[in-house]
RNA sequence: GGCGCCGUAGCCAAGUGGUUAGGCAGUGGAUUGCAAAUCCACCAUACGUCGGUUCGACUCCGAUCGGCGCCUCCA
């Protein structure tokens, strides 16, 4: 089953093949640092990650880059107001967004380059494209000749002259066509610039890109991904400028993320903020205007406090990327209590062969995939055939929601087959089975790997396991099992539903008793 | 005005021209001193509305309603 995508560029899914057999080249637009990353900027770095770890697994050679724009109007104007410099802005910005990356599991990102240390490759691809006769120069600005593209609107769909006929800015009299955009502009005076052939100025917003994604991964690159709100004007730029200036195709594979929306609510406010004035809208309309928006956006950091990490990863990955995804609280509290009965999985795990699940290894590759046991044969079978419906959801376009949907169906699997070989109990000497048991286990952390979940243990609840409230749990636990040996059951159900009520469940299992702090 | 996207059971969410998505919640049973966890079963004969094509459509086509995005240097 080969790997399909779906192409913005040609609307429809096609059979994967690279530049060159064996590699890919991945560029992701990335941020501009100037305001702490809210959660609509993690859509993309977590989807691509996922995409990088199945394009690994199933054994390409993938280079995958996010840029970082660190000069900007917006970078210049809240440094303004910060009183600060776009430099030092744009350093503390860029380390929030490292951060939230880790935070959330995006570890395969190759290289980020910054886009003030590459005007040097913008300068010469706009010289290029005025030497080509793709740009002229003006005043002091140097813009791309749109006319000039016979292919000029490929990617979003549109023609110049719809361009020209849909435009709500105000024509720019100087420029010889509205649909031409500015590859170089002349900066005033205490802006960023950089010395050029056309005057002091800085680089245009897409110029960027070309240079970057070109320099880092070559003049046509396997896969160029982004937001879809990125489409147009910015990836139809980047693409015209890219192809003028080299001649060859820019990105054989366009791939565009759905964005983030908040919800239900928000659909009502666009239709009546203007008939109601209540409370509950506004509270809707304001949380719309923090995704959809983005202004003023919840930062990451806010929502990390609010959920782990790993359900908001997952969160992001159980709708497909090019859906738009419904944000709330409860949606993400869900999917977070769906999690629950795959850390209960692991517990239990630990607790019938000793072994920590995050310290299993697991292969990286299809082709090293975890060896399943020849017995018990049904297990097996049942094993590899999810595994094979992993690979076919992942290989449909990387339809992540099908491919989560797998890793419940493997859990379960699972569970039935410590129910029935009662691994818990009578079977724990029964080597086989545990074996058989381990591999299924491993399997299923080979697989979730790729989506960047169950890679390592959640953060403990500080509070839960330092040695004092383990001394005084380990002291209750003793009391109630007294009382238990007596059937005294009124005073071990009241200690158990005590703790309960503080959010400490305890388990009386056949071996023994277990307690965890709920979140 | 132009270019697009979406509408699947209480909720979230895959998918398909005619055979199971999955999760959460809920119900019954097993297990348990009772619970929890887990297993088994049930769970809706679901696909915005109206037409059309077809032997047959949730799936294709048209219209319509509702929601959303872009056309504004938002990922």
């Amino acid at each position: 089953m080969p790997l399909r995508v779906y192409n913005t560029l040609t609307r429809q899914k096609e059979d994967f093949q690279t530049v060159v057999p064996g590699k890919v080249g991945m560029y992701l637009c990335g941020p501009t640092v100037y305001k702490p990353a809210h959660i609509g900027h993690m859509v993309g770095p977590v989807i691509f990650d996922t995409v990088k770890r199945y394009l690994v697994y199933q054994g390409y050679d993938v280079k995958f880059v996010i840029n970082i724009t660190d000069v900007d109007d917006k970078l210049i104007v809240r440094a303004a107001e910060r009183q600060t410099t776009v430099e030092k802005l744009a350093r503390e910005m860029t380390q929030d967004y490292f951060d939230n990356l880790k935070t959330i599991g995006v570890d395969s990102v190759d290289l980020f380059p910054y886009a003030t240390e590459h005007i040097a490759e913008m300068l010469d691809i706009i010289q290029r494209l005025i030497d080509r006769g793709y740009a002229y120069p003006l005043e002091g600005d140097v813009y791309f000749d749109a006319a000039k593209d016979a292919d000029y609107g490929a990617l979003s769909h549109r023609s110049i002259s719809e361009v020209m006929a849909g435009t709500r800015v105000e024509a720019n009299d100087r420029k010889r066509h509205p649909a031409d955009f500015a590859l170089w502009k002349s900066s005033k005076p205490g802006e960023p610039a950089w010395d050029s052939p056309w005057g002091r100025g800085r680089p245009g917003w897409h110029i960027e890109c070309s240079a970057m994604s070109m320099k880092y991964l070559g003049e046509t690159l396997d896969i160029h991904g982004g937001g879809l709100d990125l489409m147009f004007p910015h990836h139809e730029n980047e693409l015209a400028q890219s192809e003028c200036c080299t001649g060859k195709p820019f990105a054989k594979y366009w791939l565009h993320n759905g964005l983030m929306q908040a919800g239900k609510a928000a659909g009502k406010v666009g239709g009546g903020h203007d008939r109601h004035g209540d409370v509950e809208l506004d509270k809707a309309a304001q949380e719309a205007g923090k995704l959809a928006g983005s202004k003023g956006a919840a930062s990451v950091k806010e929502l990390f406090a609010k959920h782990p990490p790993e359900t908001i990863r997952f969160f992001l990955l159980a709708t497909h990327y090019r859906s738009p995804i419904d944000f709330s609280d409860d949606n993400i509290a869900e999917k977070g209590k769906s999690l629950e009965g795959f850390y209960r999985l692991f517990e239990t795990y630990q607790r019938i062969t000793g072994q920590d699940f995050y310290q299993l290894a697991v292969p990286s590759l299809r082709s090293k995939s975890t060896a399943l046991p020849a017995e018990p044969a049904a297990f097996t079978a049942e094993l590899a055939r999810l595994r094979d419906r992993f690979c076919e959801s992942m290989d449909d376009d990387f339809n992540t929601g099908a491919a989560t949907s797998i890793l419940f169906d493997l859990r379960t699997v699972i569970n039935a087959f410590i129910h029935e070989q009662k691994l818990e109990t009578t079977g724990k000497s029964n080597a086989t089975a545990i074996a058989a048991l381990t591999a299924a286990v491993t399997l299923l952390k080979e697989l979730a790997a790729l989506l960047g979940v169950f890679t390592r243990p959640l953060p403990r609840s500080s509070a839960g396991d330092d040695e004092f409230a383990s001394g005084l749990m380990g002291l209750v636990l003793e009391l109630r099992a007294e009382a238990r040996a007596t059937k005294n059951w009124p005073m071990s159900d009241k200690i158990r539903d005590r703790l309960k009520a503080l959010k400490v469940v305890v388990e009386d299992r056949p071996d023994g008793v277990t307690w965890r702090r709920e979140a």
